[in-house]
DNA sequence: GATGAATGAGTCTTCATTCAT
DNA sequence: AATGAATGAAGACTCATTCAT
C-alpha cells in the first residue's frame, strides 16, 4: 500500500479515537484493554499502534479531542454581544455540558471524571488538563471584568479571579454531581445562584 | 489458635486502611498493587484478605472511611448556632477539605478524584458516594430553609434544592480545580460568591 | 503455604535453570520463549519470575552457573603439585571442557557461545564474563610464572602474561572450533603445541 | 518500469547490506529488527525484501560477505614467498583481524561472535561458517606442510592437522578475547607463542 | 489464625512479512 | 519495480487471589 491520502490518516485516526472513547466511557480507562479498543476500531493492532504510541498516548488523544470539542462549542458563549449575564452564561455552558455528553452515546462528564482520576498518574494528562482549565477560566476572568465594567457601581474590589474561580467550581462541581447523582439539570445551579443572591442581599429590595 | 480481640482487629484493620490510603495517594487506584499495600501493611497476603474481600473492597473501605471522617468534620458547620451565613458557610467547608487534605500527607482531594473516576466502574462504590453526597446535600438544602425561614422578606420561591446543588457544585468543583490546578484558595469562592451577589444586585445598595 | 525451606528454595532455583539452560541449548537464548523456560520447568509464569527477574536475569544465572561450574573443576589443575606442564595443562583443562560438555546433553560450549554473542548486548553479562576469564587468566599466568621459576636457564624475558593470553587463546578458540566444527579433540591442541615448538625450534635438538 | 541495470542492482544489495551490518553491530543480531535496517538503509521495506528473502538471509549474507572479505584480506599471508615463520604468520593474522575490525566503525570481532551463537539456531549459517573455517583451517594446514618440508630434522611425526588446529584455537581465541575482554593485541600471541617454545624447550639453547 | 509461595489468565506491545496500489 | 500501511501471532511480564502447611 502506497502512502495513504492525508485525509484518509485523519479519518482511520478519527475511527480509533472513537472506538477508544466508547470504550473508555463503558469500561473505564484501564478497565479497558488495547484489545478492546483493537476490535472496537475493526483495525489491526499494528495499525492502531502505528497511530498511537501507546494506551496512555491514546488516553491523553481522547481527553484532549474532547476538551477540544467542547471547547469550541463554548466559544461562542463568551464572544456573544452583549455579554451574557452571570446567570445567563452559567446556564449556557452547563447546558452546552449537559447537551455535549447526550449525544451519541458519549458522555462527555464520564470522560471528564475518568480523565481527573488518570491525571493524578498522568504527568502529561494533568498539564494538559491544567492548561485547558487555565485558558477557560482567564475567558471567565475577562467576562468578569467586562461584568464589573459596565456596572452603574463602583464595583473596584471585585477580583475577576475570585469571579472566575467561582464561576468554574460551579461548572465543574455541576459536572461531577450530574455524572455521580444524575439529578442536576442546568437551569438548577442559575436559579441557586439567584436564590443565593436573594438570601445574601435580603434587604436589597 | 484463640481469637483476637476485637479491639486489636479494628486496629488491623485501620493499619491496612492506612496503608491502602497511602498507597492509593501515591500511585492511583489502579497503579497501586496488592502487593504494594501488603508490604506498606506490615502483614501478609493472607491476613489482608482475611479483612478485606478483594481490592475494591479495599478501594470502598478506603473511600467510604475518607469520606466519613470529612463528614464528621463537617458536621458541627451544620449545627452551629446561630446558623452560618452563605459565605462563612461555603468558607468553612472547603477550609476544613483543604485542612483535612493537608494533613499526614493525605489529600481528601487527590483520593476524591480518584474516587469519582473509579465510581463509573463500580457500582457499589457509586452507590456509596451518591448517598453520601445525597445526604450532604440534604443537610445543605435543611440549612438552606433556615436561611430562607429568617429572611426578612418573603422568599418563597426559593427553592432550598437548588441552593443546595450549588453550593455542593461550589465545593465539589473547589475540590476538583485545587487538586488540578492547585491555586485555588477556600476563601477565594467565599469572596467570588460575594463578588457575584454584588455584580449581579448592583441596584440592590 | 509458609516460608519455604532454604534447600527447598535452592533446589526450585535449580530446577528452573537446569530447565532454561536445557532449552538455551535447543533453542538459542533468544528463540527459547519464557514460555519454554516455564513448562520445560513444570512450574508457572508466576513462580519463574519469583525466582528469577527477567529473562536476561536468567540468562545471566545460567551463564554465571555454567562458568562456575567448570570453574570448580578446573581448579585443581592449578593447584597439582608438581605443577603440570604445559601440554598437560592445556589438555586437561580442554578435557575437563569437552567432558563438562558431554554430560546429561548439556553443552557447555553452546552455551558459551551464545553468552559471548548475548554479551554484545548485555552489560552485565560482559562485566561477568569479562571478570570470569581475567579472574581465570590470571591463574594461568601464575602458573607460567612457576614455569618460568622453575626453568633452568635465564628466562627472564618471558611475559607471564603474554603466554596466559596465549594459553587463553588456545582454549576459548577450540570451544569456537569444537562447537562449529566439531572435529577437534583436545589432544589435537597439546599435540599441534608440541608440534609448533618443534618447527619454532628445529636447531634445538 | 524498466529494469535496473547490474550495477545499480550489486550497488543497492551493498547499501543494505551496509545498513544491516551497522545495525547488527550496534544492537545485536536479534535487537535489531528488519525496520532498523530498512530505515539505515534508505530503501522501502518492500524494496529490502526484493534482494534479500528474510531478516536470517540478511543475516548469512552480512556474516558471509565479512568472512570474504576478511579471506581476501589474508589470502596474500598464505602465498607470500618466502612461507612466513609461525610466529610472523600468526601475528600477521591477528593484525589483519585487528586492523579489518578498526575500520568504519565495522567490527569483525563483535560480528564474529554475533554470528557464533546464530550458528546454533541456524543450520545454513551453521555450515557456511563451518565451510570457511574448514577452507581456512586447510590453508594453515598447507603451510604447516610446508614448514615441515622445509625443517632440516626430520619431523614426520609433526601432524599438519593438529598444528593448523592450534593456529586456528589461536586465533579464534585472539577474537574472543579481544572481543570480551579488549586488552590483547596481535603481538601478544605471538611472544606467548615463543615463550611457549622456550620454556617447553628449556635445554634448546 | 496466619503465612507467603504459587497460580495462570490477561496485559501491553513488537515486528517479520505481505500485498494492494 | 517500488511503496509503506497493515497484519496478527507471539512475546515478556504482572498481579489479584488462593490454599497447603
Amino acid at each position: 500500500m502506497p502512502k495513504i491520502s492525508d485525509e484518509k490518516r485523519a479519518a482511520r485516526r478519527a475511527q480509533i479515537l472513537n472506538a477508544a472513547w466508547t470504550c473508555f466511557q463503558k469500561e473505564g480507562l484501564h478497565a479497558t484493554t488495547m484489545d478492546d479498543i483493537i476490535r472496537a476500531s475493526g483495525l489491526s493492532a499494528g495499525a492502531v499502534y502505528s497511530y498511537f504510541p501507546s494506551k496512555s498516548g491514546l488516553i491523553l488523544a481522547a481527553v484532549t479531542t474532547s476538551l477540544s470539542g467542547l471547547s469550541a462549542l463554548v466559544a461562542p458563549l463568551f464572544s456573544a454581544s452583549p455579554t451574557l449575564s452571570q446567570g445567563e452564561l452559567l446556564r449556557r455552558i452547563t447546558e452546552t455540558v449537559a447537551r455535549f455528553s447526550a449525544r451519541d452515546g458519549y458522555d462527555l462528564r464520564r470522560i471528564a471524571l475518568l480523565g481527573w482520576g488518570e491525571t493524578q498518574r498522568d504527568e502529561t494528562l494533568r498539564a494538559t488538563m491544567n492548561g485547558f482549565y487555565r485558558a477557560f477560566r482567564a475567558q471567565l476572568a475577562q467576562t468578569a471584568g467586562e461584568w464589573r465594567r459596565r456596572a452603574p457601581n463602583n464595583l473596584d474590589t471585585i477580583s475577576d479571579d475570585d469571579v472566575a474561580k467561582t464561576l468554574l467550581s460551579l461548572i465543574l462541581g455541576f459536572v461531577v454531581q450530574s455524572a455521580i447523582m444524575g439529578d442536576v439539570e442546568p437551569a438548577s445551579l442559575s436559579r441557586g445562584l439567584d436564590d443565593l443572591v436573594r438570601l445574601r442581599a435580603p434587604d436589597s429590595v
